[in-house]
DNA sequence: TCTGGGGTCCTAGGACCC
DNA sequence: TCTGGGGTCCTAGGACCC
């Protein structure tokens, strides 16, 4: 807790699908929605026009589309949005070194760290003068919050969504919180919710009022503590820049539950392989495996094993992986296999091999007192040569899934090569995004960030003309920097507070238009 | 056409050691 | 011969977050 707010949260407005929409001219102002398209799949993100038919994060796909019939709807694409989030946080990294990223489009400052706030005047500065540059820099809006502790910063700014900034004063955060709802706090989900109910809680107030032994009898030592605390608005969690990797973890869910334990299996060396890449790209080796089975009724159970010391060999983990399955009983069907790996080390390979030549054995016998299996020298061997995946590198798509029960599974089919929201390019027509596909055929819409809505053409999916391309920037690096925004309000306190505009930013060039709209108040 | 994928933290019980 | 407590590690599950 500090005395002015100068701990600051960013929160990109609807990231994914603004990111999209700024990308693709034709969809701006439209309703639009991110998220897997398989039967199986749900919404990432859902633009504000899609809200308003009632779509949200975490909704089925299915349900979705039924709610917004006329939505495009698009895969999304990571790489992409991580390029904007690098920029996004290099803006954050120019006002204090310590930021600490929640998710690609999520992050605390500390400004009175970096040394640009120490009072609510200059931390108001900072807050309006970053929205204009995420604005300038990438296209996209974002919502601040500003406050003396993070909870508080993080429910301000999702006070201020979309396009706005909102301040909590320091002093008036406990009849702030008082009659929201437990739920606003960090880590009151739905069964916290619901277990505060029935014990007659729904406000913060109530929590606060409840007192900490009631909590801690209710919800247990560590959570029922930090709960009472939210409440009454204390929380002097530091912002903290750098957290290491805990764990390393990939699963699939499948279109249609596996019966096959031969299928099976192959999924789980294929994830295995999969795990291992990321966990060796991430500079990382672990002790402990993890396998997570998901059953047909969404009953969900882990196995695990640890192993004497750290690995990143690929047939290690995918062995491990395989001896864990032989514990579970898959009859009924699966419908989501994972695997992961914990108990990081940041050293790799090349140290273990230099452990295994003092004679550190590398992999513990199993918990049940069965044969202890060693490294042999053929696995050891194979280590350092075998790229982190095994035969099926080339990483077919999460499972077309066989025809019920048949233990066959069909080759991919040939339409799958292109997605919605896809990038190509045509020879002759040149950008444009795969706007749908199916039957041999692929529609693409010929636009680009910069340009008007385009057209849309039909093509046969294996036109050579058409190849499938990389993003282009949103905004033109050299290009003029839009007006910033004003949406800035202050709430919270009695605050109001003078809002020390800063500067215009001076646009850098002349030319061009970076094709949105924008409004610029004096 | 019910319910993704990548994480974090906490709890509880048993093993094991001192 | 009956009975400690504390600490750490491991496993499994659950809640929560974006």
């Amino acid at each position: 807790m500090r005395s002015a707010p100068t701990i600051l949260h960013l929160d990109m407005d609807a990231f994914y699908a603004a990111a999209e929409q700024a990308a693709k001219p034709s969809l701006r102002g439209k309703p639009v929605i991110v998220g897997g398209l398989g039967p199986r799949g749900v919404v990432a993100t859902a633009s504000y026009e899609a809200r308003r038919f009632g779509v949200h994060s975490a909704m089925p796909m299915a349900q979705a589309r039924r709610l917004a019939p006329n939505a495009a709807a698009l895969v999304p694409r990571f790489s992409f949005y991580r390029a904007i989030s690098d920029q996004v946080m290099s803006l954050l990294r120019s006002l204090s070194p310590l930021v600490e990223p929640l998710s690609l489009d999520e992050a605390f400052v500390d400004l009175e760290a970096g040394g640009v706030a120490d009072d609510l005047p200059s931390a108001l500065a900072a807050g309006v003068r970053l929205r204009a540059d995420i604005r300038a820099v990438t296209g996209l809006t974002g919502s601040v919050g500003l406050a003396g502790s993070k909870m508080l910063a993080k429910i301000a700014s999702e006070q201020a969504k979309p396009d706005g900034l909102v301040v909590i004063e320091p002093g008036t955060e406990r009849e702030l919180l008082g009659p929201l709802s437990v739920r606003t706090l960090p880590g009151v989900g739905p069964a916290t919710g619901e277990h505060l109910r029935r014990a007659g809680m729904t406000t913060c107030a109530e929590v606060a009022e409840a007192g900490e032994d009631e909590l801690v009898r209710l919800l247990g030592r560590a959570h029922g503590t930090a709960l009472h605390r939210m409440a009454l608005g204390y929380d002097d969690r530091p912002v903290v820049a750098e957290r290491d990797t805990k764990s390393v973890s990939v699963e699939d869910t499948f279109d249609v539950d596996l019966h096959d334990r031969v299928r099976i299996r192959g999924e789980v060396e294929r994830l295995a392989g999969r795990c291992v890449r990321r966990l060796r790209e991430s500079g990382h080796s672990g002790r402990t495996i993890v396998l997570k089975v998901r059953r047909y009724d969404f009953s969900t159970l882990t196995r695990s094993e640890t192993l004497r010391g750290p690995t990143d060999d690929p047939a290690v983990v995918r062995e491990a992986a395989a001896r864990l399955l032989e514990s579970v009983d898959t009859t009924g069907g699966i419908r989501l296999l994972g695997v992961g790996v914990s108990g990081l080390a940041d050293y790799t390979q090349e140290d273990l091999f230099a452990q295994a030549a003092v004679g550190v054995p590398a992999v513990a016998p199993p918990p049940d007192g069965s044969v202890p299996v060693e490294v042999d020298a053929e696995t050891a061997d194979t280590a350092d040569t075998d790229t982190a995946a095994g035969p099926e590198a080339a990483e077919a798509p999460p499972a077309p899934a066989p025809a019920e029960g048949g233990p066959e599974e069909p080759p991919v089919p040939a339409g799958r090569r292109w997605s919605p929201g896809d990038d190509v390019r045509h020879a002759l027509y040149g950008p444009g995004w795969v706007q749908g596909s199916g039957v041999g055929r692929v529609t693409v819409r010929f636009e680009r960030p910069d340009s008007p809505p385009g057209r849309v053409r039909t093509f046969r999916i294996d036109d050579p003309e058409l190849t499938p391309s990389e993003p282009l920037p949103l905004v033109e690096p050299a290009g003029p920097a839009p007006e910033p925004a004003a949406g800035e309000q202050s709430a919270g306190g009695q605050s109001s507070s003078p809002a020390t505009r800063p500067k215009e930013r001076s646009s850098g060039g002349g030319a061009g238009d970076s094709g949105d709209a924008e409004s610029s108040r004096p």
